[in-house]
DNA sequence: TCATCACCTGGAGA
DNA sequence: ATCTCCAGGTGAT
């Protein structure tokens, strides 16, 4: 009796919630239409309806929510204080994702300087401008372009989706990736620092955006992307532990040290105890997302 | 190594 | 209406 309670509470601290998931910052292309959300991952589409089950045809079922993941054993080692506790409890049902990385890499170089509402404008223009069309539930898609299509086009067809100054840069990380200068089987297998910096030699993407897409795309779950919000919850929260980095920008040197202690501190889930916290915060003030 | 500043674009607030 | 400021940063002085 015991046991059998213990496990449907922990079936229950380990359902996903899709809304919470979805709308914590991690993905742009996702539309609820009627009961049920609609993602776009890579050339795949994801249709789910709650409560979850995957609806349409993907090979991504039980990988895409990180399924694989020892949640128990992440979560207890996250909670190292009352906050991160908190957090974790408040948000029971968020996830990190694994996404499809050469869409991860090219929405986060978007990302820079720009608003949410912005962002997914731009990556839905790339889509329906150069990704392929596809129907399900008598509904039409657009999949995410292939590198080799994206690396091709034009600065002007770029601009046209609003990238403004990013148009430069995507072009290049498209071309980057399609001759596999940057090749994301590789980076997976490579350990965090090393990946980092492959990253970072793409022009338009700096620690924060390579920080994203280790973290999201990538399983480098010891990313933790020091961005304003993240870092407005280290001074605000973790005056003590993190005070020494009170410099308005957040230099090369500064972002590293801090990142080296920021796994000292949350372990080697940091990523998963940011994406807590960083939901707790966000929601604090308002702020949604799709 | 560090501090400043410009940057496409669109939405919000003065 | 018109302007300014800013949004999940990065690159060039």
């Amino acid at each position: 009796m015991l046991a059998r309670q213990s496990q449907f509470d922990m079936q229950k601290i380990h359902s996903i919630d899709l809304n919470l998931t979805i709308n914590s910052g991690q993905v742009f292309l996702w539309n609820k239409i009627g009961d049920i959300w609609f993602g776009i991952d890579g050339e795949d589409l994801l249709a789910i309806s709650e409560p979850f089950k995957i609806i349409s045809p993907s090979r991504k079922i039980n990988r895409f929510f990180r399924e694989d993941d020892d949640l128990s054993k992440i979560l207890s080692e996250i909670e190292k204080d009352d906050l991160v506790k908190s957090a974790v409890k408040d948000f029971s049902g968020l996830r990190l994702m694994r996404q499809d990385p050469f869409q991860c890499y090219i929405s986060f170089i978007c990302s820079s300087n720009s608003s949410i509402q912005n962002i997914k404008r731009m990556l839905e223009n790339l889509c329906k401008k150069f990704g392929d069309e596809m129907e399900f539930d008598k509904r039409l898609f657009f999949t995410f372009p292939k590198p080799e299509i994206l690396s091709d086009a034009s600065n002007k067809d770029l601009l046209s989706c609003g990238l403004g100054f990013r148009a430069k840069y995507v072009k290049q990380a498209a071309k980057m990736a399609n001759l596999e200068k940057i090749n994301f089987a590789s980076l997976r297998k490579e350990n965090y620092k090393s990946a980092l910096e492959t990253l970072k030699t793409v022009p338009g993407i700096g620690n924060k955006i390579a920080d994203c897409i280790l973290l999201f795309s990538l399983d480098k779950l010891e990313s933790f992307p020091l961005d304003r919000w993240t870092q407005r919850i280290l001074k605000k929260y973790y005056p003590k532990i993190f005070g020494d980095m009170q410099g308005k920008s957040l230099t090369e040197k500064k972002y590293s040290e801090l990142h080296e202690k920021i796994v000292k501190y949350f372990g080697s889930y940091a990523g998963y105890s940011q994406q807590f916290l960083f939901k707790m915060e966000r929601d604090l003030y308002k702020k949604n997302w799709l």
